[in-house]
This record gives C-alpha cells, sequence and structure tokens, in this order.
DNA sequence: CGCAGTTTTGATGGACCTCAAAGACCGTGG
DNA sequence: CCACGGTCTTTGAGGTCCATCAAAACTGCG
C-alpha cells in the first residue's frame, strides 16, 4: 500500500488544510484538533461504512473519492452523495449512518472520534461555522442533482457529470476548467448510473454518442478530454452564461 | 386579510418557538432574536423571491408551506424543497437566493434582516447549532427526494409525496399517522409533478390508480383519507418496517 | 495468451410523455 | 339559488426515450 504523501503529524503540510473543516482554524484551534486525529485508508472499491452500521468518528476526506449510496428493498441503487477531498463524512449527534457509504478509488481519510469532536464543536466556533458552511454548500448541490434526476434526459445527464467531475478534479469550483483539459473518471459506467439514475447500457450508449459527435475524447475508458469545454457545456441543458447573452 | 392568530409581540406564543431555529435559545437569547424580528405574510401562489434576486432577510416559516423551485432555460421546472411551519428560509454569508420561492398556500414569515441575524449567529452558540442541525435534516431529505427521483416509479413516487405530507402535516416527523388519518393536499397536481419529476398528467393517472384502488379516498381534490396506513407505505417501495419482520 | 470483469452494441418492449379534449370544481354575479 | 366562466383535473390516443434482455468486444492482469 502506498505510504500517505504527507506529514500525518503537521496539519500545515495537510493537503486540504484551508478547505475542510479545519480551514477557518487558528494555530491553537488547530492544535485541539490535531490532538484528537488519525488516519485511515480505504482501497479502491472497499466499504467505509454500511447504512445502519454505527459510525465511531466524523472525518475529512484527504485524498481520493467516495460515495454515498442509497439501495431500496429489491436492489435498486441511487447515489446520494460524492465526496471529494476536503469533503465532510459523517453526522455530528448521529451515531447511525443513513447511507453505504464506499471508496471509489484509494481514499485516505482524517477521522476524529465522535466525542471529542462533538465537544470540540461546542467550544470552537469556527468549527461550527466552516462546517455549516460546507453543509449548506452540500444543500446546494444536492439541489443541482434533483434538478439532473428530475428534469434531464440521459444526454444532459450525462453532460453534467462530466461537467461536475471536470470542475471537481481542476481543484477549486468557481474556476470553469479550459478548453483541452483532461480528467480521469474516478468511477465505472455502472457507478454513473447509480449517480445518474440510469442504466449503465444507457450511460455506456451516451457516452458513446458524445464520444462519436467529438464533444469528447477518450483515451482507454477513464480518460476524457475536452475539446471545447463551452461545447460540452451546452449539452447539459444549464444556461450556460447566465442568461447575459443570446 | 386573516390576523396573525398569535401574539407577535411575544415569541412564547409562537406556534413554532420549539422547533425553529430558535428552539435551543434561552430567553436572554430569545429576546436578541425578538428585538430584530419582523413579519411577512404571503398570499397563496405569490412569489416571494425570484432565483438571482436579492434577498434582504433570513426567516423562519411560522404558517403555511412554501416551494423552492429551479427552471431550466426551456422551462422545465423542478421543485428542490419544501418548507413547512420551522422551517428556515435564506442562506445567511449569501445575499443571492439560487431558487424561485413561492408560497404555495397563505404563508406567514418571522423575519431577520441579515445582517442582524449573521452578527448574532457569531455571538450565539445556540442558533449556530441548531441552525446545523435543521440544514443536516434537510441534506437527509434532499437525498431520500433523491432517490425518489432518481430510481422509483411513478406510482411509488405518489406514495411516497403523500407519506411525506401525512407526516409533515401530522406535526412531527417521527410518528406514524394512523390509519384513517385525514389531511390536506398543500399543493396542485402541476405542483406535485415538479416536486416527482413527472407530468402532471402523470400525477392524475396514478392518483386516480390508488383512489380505484381504495389506497387513498379523495373528497374534493385536495383532501384525502388514508384508510390503511401501511397499504400506502408498501406502495413507496421503500423498506416498510426497516426490515425486522418479513 | 487466456481469463474475468467491464464496456459496448443490438433488438425489443414498456413506462411515461405529449398532444388533445372532456369533465369537475369553485368563486362570482345575476 | 342557480347559471356562468375560468381554472384545475381527468381521461384518451399515440409516440418516444429509456429499460430490459442478450451477446459480442474490449480492457487489464496474471
Amino acid at each position: 500500500m502506498d505510504k500517505i504523501a504527507f506529514d500525518t503529524k503537521d496539519c500545515g503540510s495537510c493537503p486540504i488544510r484551508h478547505r475542510a473543516v479545519c480551514a477557518n482554524c487558528q494555530a491553537d484551534e488547530l492544535a485541539q484538533l490535531e490532538a484528537i486525529k488519525f488516519y485511515r485508508t480505504y482501497q479502491a472499491g472497499q466499504p467505509i461504512v454500511w447504512a445502519g452500521d454505527r459510525l465511531e468518528f466524523v472525518a475529512s476526506v484527504v485524498t481520493g473519492i467516495a460515495s454515498l449510496n442509497q439501495t431500496m428493498e429489491d436492489g435498486r441503487r441511487q447515489m446520494v452523495g460524492l465526496l471529494f477531498p476536503s469533503d465532510f463524512l459523517g453526522r455530528p449527534g448521529r451515531n447511525v449512518v443513513n447511507y453505504d457509504v464506499t471508496a471509489m478509488s484509494e481514499v485516505t481519510l482524517c477521522c476524529f472520534r465522535k466525542a471529542p469532536f462533538e465537544d470540540l464543536l461546542r467550544r470552537v466556533p469556527s468549527v461550527g461555522s466552516r462546517l455549516l458552511e460546507m453543509t449548506l454548500d452540500e444543500l446546494d448541490s444536492a439541489r443541482e442533482w434533483m434538478l439532473i434526476l428530475g428534469r434531464k434526459t440521459a444526454r444532459e445527464k450525462i453532460a453534467s457529470l462530466l461537467v461536475i467531475i471536470a470542475r471537481r478534479q481542476a481543484g477549486l469550483l468557481l474556476t470553469k476548467p479550459g478548453d483541452g483539459a483532461q480528467f480521469d473518471l474516478p468511477m465505472s459506467r455502472e457507478s454513473m448510473s447509480e449517480y445518474l439514475g440510469l442504466t449503465l447500457e444507457t450511460v455506456s450508449r451516451q457516452i458513446s454518442a458524445l464520444k462519436k459527435e467529438g464533444v469528447i475524447v477518450l483515451s482507454g475508458n477513464r480518460s476524457v478530454t475536452v475539446p471545447d469545454f463551452d461545447r460540452l457545456l451546452e449539452e447539459t441543458g444549464d444556461d450556460v452564461d447566465g442568461g447575459m447573452l443570446a
């Protein structure tokens, strides 16, 4: 297994230091978090927790990508969350998780045991305020996702997912990836179908169509290049330019 | 216009005192909120704010029901939130709203101007912690909703919506309405279709089917009686008893 | 090279959408 | 009190997008 590529003793060298739940912390507050943290690593495809299980910690995703999934009695599955580096896992004040959490790639978590973290949440306002901010961001993206699930066509769904992944892999949420942007899909066709409320066959067909029309270029099954990002944006069905131009 | 049916000077008589963002406040904290609050009432069907508009206040819904909607360029609409009494409207730290907000029935809001509220959020931890708790609850229900949108059949969607409305109208979220429960639909068929990612015709057909099979009884278009609540629950496709019995 | 898992492609069917018209509900005014 | 009009809802007929079932092609790895 790979070694973690940063100094686990020093939060200052942490790649998510300025985006995670600790982002607003001063040095002394950071020290309190540092005192109760520990790391865990999961292999690609490995479950992190199952719905209904107790989760003894909360955590920040440091590297890798994890998914939250709901499963119905008859096996139908819907992804309901996708955790990128700096995203927060777990709910303070609740011991049982509602969703299956799975590592989509190798995932490293920065974990805090529940009780000390909740105590800290009460004492250190900058952690609570940052967590509120992050939760509101997640609620916003959940609502965008609801529009995708409820109203978009299969083709628009695929384009939307590609845009979301391209943006998040590029690091900052607000910047627009440039033309020629290249990124890896962090998931299988099946996971994409669970994200989008489609079957894996429909996902495959729509990706093939976008490829044939030159909207995207594939090398291998996971690597995507976007020659013209605006073209991809048009395919999402969203208002590309905020309604300012034509 | 009807008069508000409680004393607007006294938070103690407020119907949502123990469930809203002020739920965890002590008397002195409540006094600070009371000092900056004001009320607004909107008629059924009236817009509260449009997506992209500035919203100068945040608010708790005191009475009535409001919806959050997203609209695509070509007119497709998806409801992304449904605000019942005690739910919170607006996002601290952001001046512009992302969704159209509409009063579905006559709505009374308990409003706080943004700046004083955000100031109070910094000074009074019990408000921030309650808001975090409420936001996490909303995120949970948004994720349940995503399962509905992505994986359920039209019939299951209708049954799920009826259960959600029955539960929330009954007041507490956890209690199961008894058999013979009667409630009013707070929205038109069209709004139901925007909630569920369907057309209004499909909504109407599925309601007719549930009615014909005796799962529900209608009197007028808005009043619903559920003779056997477990029967309705089965129609949602969800695990009825948490997988404990059969 | 061969094998297991993943992805693509094909053929067919069904759930839901679209377009259209009739029917029910409800407030208003005669 | 009932007739009238507008809006909302129901019902019908036909079409389409996506799911389902099935098999071939590809990818990656020992």
